[in-house]
DNA sequence: TTAACATAGTTGCATATGCAACTATTTTTC
DNA sequence: GAAAAATAGTTGCATATGCAACTATGTTAA
């Protein structure tokens, strides 16, 4: 690997750090779940955390906006994990347009499987970083998503 | 959106920081792109920036650990580029298992186009980032990555 | 030199994702 | 109250991506 990727004006930008280290993070939380016959994504984690801390339910649309996808993304994910019994759908009684989302108590059981492990890989991944670094960390971030979001042309 | 999604164990934790914000300024990205009438993803972006910094060509397989891919999904994307006439492939001479990728002329014209708009964009996502910050962020960012390759289970 | 191994690339199969168009339902407006 | 607008969800079509199996080619070792 001799070739120079650093011979541009783009040196001095922290987008391609978050692009990177965002994709190690996802293939190594793969790994970690792989590695303890875990067969969920990542990505279906975040909503069986999410759900069993809202027991009473999240309308889907509600579930899209709060996990960062748009509702067609939404839409197939949860078809996934229905398919896997991890969580089941029922049409709001108020509103017919709304689906409540609910894990089942196999997703739940799965979350408090997996929570420890990912408690632990979190921990890992952040080993080294002082309290202080984290909240440095963490206001860069905010800074940086507040931009995005008065850029949104 | 009343819901509370910071009830849990999860809160100090920077790792959602990196997952939401990278997707966040992909998107901005792919708003930029497409405001400008480019139509180009940012993955075949950065393609093109890599292959217009290196005219003599990169083998796939360099370019796939370049861009921080494996090879299958390379193959695609160049696949899709070579479509769109943006970038070459051609069987090397030395060995014939290896393909040299170029950017042809119009994927360099492109990237130049696009060039200025990308500095731009990342100019104003890094808005009100001390060099300080910047500093403190790629070395936290260091030490995650850093991390992540340790534990490469 | 030939068999075993290594390397480069492609393809099948899987997930995830966005946009835009669509259906169904509810709310608003006139 | 009926038409128009808004909202919730699904689906078609597109890209991107990883893993594992596969082909083709090159290298190594017996």
């Amino acid at each position: 690997m001799d070739i120079d990727i650093h011979k541009s004006d783009f040196n001095k930008t922290i987008a391609p750090w978050i692009g990177k280290t965002s994709k190690m993070l996802n293939m190594y939380i793969s790994d970690v779940f792989h590695h303890n016959n875990i067969t969920i994504t990542k990505q279906q984690w975040i909503v069986l955390k999410i759900l069993f801390e809202n027991p009473e339910g999240i309308i889907q649309n509600k579930l899209a906006f709060i996990t960062d996808r748009n509702k067609a993304s939404l839409t197939r994910l949860i078809n996934g994990m229905e398919r896997n019994k991890l969580v089941s759908r029922i049409r709001s009684t108020d509103d017919s347009r709304k689906n409540i989302v609910y894990n089942t108590q196999k997703g739940n059981e799965l979350f408090l499987k997996t929570k420890p492990i990912m408690l632990k890989s979190i921990s890992k991944v952040q080993a080294g970083i002082s309290d202080e670094e984290m909240n440095s960390f963490i206001q860069i971030m905010s800074k940086i998503q507040q931009n995005l979001l008065n850029q949104s042309l």
